[in-house]
DNA sequence: TATGAATGAGTGTTCATTCAT
DNA sequence: TATGAATGAACACTCATTCAT
């Protein structure tokens, strides 16, 4: 008897976030080039021609966590337009992105690998300008804060910030096991959260 | 008659150097997975088995550039240490730095990219190894710099600066065309160069 | 719906087969290093890429082959060993090898050869390494026998016999055309079969 | 100032004698088809455009180590021949084949694995036919010293004896270290030299 | 005689993707 | 939905040989 249409959606949402999952600890693990097909189906327990029934392709796999990570940035993003005053937002930007980061430091640093990808990279170009492009809508909001925040020159200063932030977290995910984040973190806010 | 050493010496270094300027300009371009030793042996106009004369593999390539690399950066370091003030030593850092990235953005990008690998990439991962211990050596030289500038906590407002610093270096060679180096480097200088 | 597993394992077995076989012939006709994995492809009507499904490389296609060899050497000993004078053992040993060179005399040529490559042959030597080992086996029991035969110095009478059986080998498989196996083959049974 | 004629060619003869002591050391070592001309050139300490001077190419080094030892061959028989009885002339070329491979097993099992190699090799069929040719044209020689011994059947009688030496000297080249040359030799010796 | 830079065809291997079932 | 057999283009690398000097 067949399967019903409930349960066969059940199955496809269950398969399709398996392999994802499964696709992003490879991908952090050895890279997008070093991570064939085979592993991907391998590991996830299903097989070559089942993955290529739920993704078009290797690349759509890329594609479809990269969408996950922006959505991730657009959820701190929201979560901080949220707050009533430009420092708390800021100061929200800062605990998200930090958290984020140091929940998984190598999830992180395979994004920032991925965003620092040669332009002309046939495959993965696409996917570093997309994350590019969102970054640069989060900056016009985020500058939007130090407008409201009164600083002297707030797109500087919003860019000084992103830096800085940038900085930390890519420090970190460099050597997440030295690298004393809270202190950082609270350095940051100091600096960042109050009009000087 | 052969030709004379010297002579061979001569074409030696200057294919040797033909090939890496080819590779460094491929590898920027489209990164080093999707470069083929095709492409680099065409592009430098030779032979693909002259270049495996010249080179072990793709991958002595890469070292080779990857030596390039750390060598500018010993050299911008040793630049720094050569100053008499703790101060001017920082600032040398920031403009040291600040230079090589703004003048060749991509190939910043493209070491920055080498960094981020993820640490099991079976080829790469080697390489990017040795970038971050060589980073690490530097910074304890640069945080000698903040003892002897006497600021409160040495060792975290050390990593505060490469943070920062890094960070900029990052957002600048994503967007080369629309950050203001100049600006954010005398921001960097006003808050690093001195002992508030 | 997938094949059924049985199915599966019906197609693997057969295409084995089928990529041993060409090999075995292109190996005999051309020698291991002359034949080229595209060359196996071709002749057996399946992709390279197929070929890799079921075989790890060309060396594995090579270690297939000398299991097999000697699996038949041991099937012609454990029969040998069945009998129950010794005369007849070493006369089943006899008649049990030249029929197997007799049948094929091209494919114990290329055994031969693979047995006698030169010892630091980077790809090659394990599998004559292998051979070795086990036609050293071979004697001690095959000794055995001819101590039960009750001659002076069994060591040596079956070296001797070995001796005699290989050479006739050799030179049958030299020249199969011309070479009166039959005949030669009563003269070393006449010689070695019984305790004189 | 050049050199005299007499010099030069005193360099010729070192220098081919070199190569060619090289190359078979190498061939014994490696193999044929493991062996590469830049490895024959760097062992003799010659540049690869001087070997390419003295040979023309890697087949013609294999067809000069043929000659030497079809004439190293040829030397024992012609000897035998010069003895007065049948009976002494099998017993030189028991002595004088034994001698050889006892001296250098690895050149004789390389000589042998060259005799074995696949009929339809591409390269080295034709120094393996070679080495056949001269074989069939000793065998002429030896079946005609059995004739004279008086022997029954003295051509069947002459394959048998062919057989048993060359097994001898298969087996001797394969295990050198533990095989009783001389015993074997001495039972060779009493099988065939006389008139049973 | 002598060197080693230079070539390019050929080889083993990988891998994203398709297809028959 | 699910399987894994099958394909073929692409790739890194080797090596006998040639050539300018």
């Amino acid at each position: 008897m067949p399967r019903t249409p409930s349960e066969n959606e059940r199955i496809r949402r269950a398969t399709t976030e398996q392999i994802l999952k499964t696709a992003m600890t490879l991908f952090c693990e050895k890279g997008y080039y070093s991570t064939s097909i085979d592993d991907v189906a391998k590991q996830a327990q299903i097989s070559k021609g089942l993955l290529y029934h739920y993704f078009k392709g290797k690349e759509d796999l890329l594609a479809a966590l990269v969408d996950l990570r922006i959505n991730d940035v657009l959820v701190v993003m929201n979560a901080a337009v949220a707050k009533t005053t430009p420092s708390e937002q800021i100061q929200h930007i800062i605990e998200g992105a930090l958290e984020d980061v140091s929940r998984q430091p190598e999830v992180f640093r395979f994004y920032l690998n991925l965003f620092t990808q040669p332009r002309l990279d046939p495959v993965v170009a696409k996917y570093s300008q997309k994350l590019m492009d969102e970054q640069a809508r989060q900056f016009e909001i985020q500058t939007d804060m130090f407008v409201r925040l009164g600083v002297a020159e707030p797109r500087q200063r919003s860019l000084y910030f992103s830096s800085t932030l940038q900085g930390i977290m890519l420090m970190f995910s460099t050597y997440p096991n030295s690298f004393p984040l809270e202190k950082l973190k609270a350095q940051a806010i100091a600096e960042f959260c109050n009009n000087k």
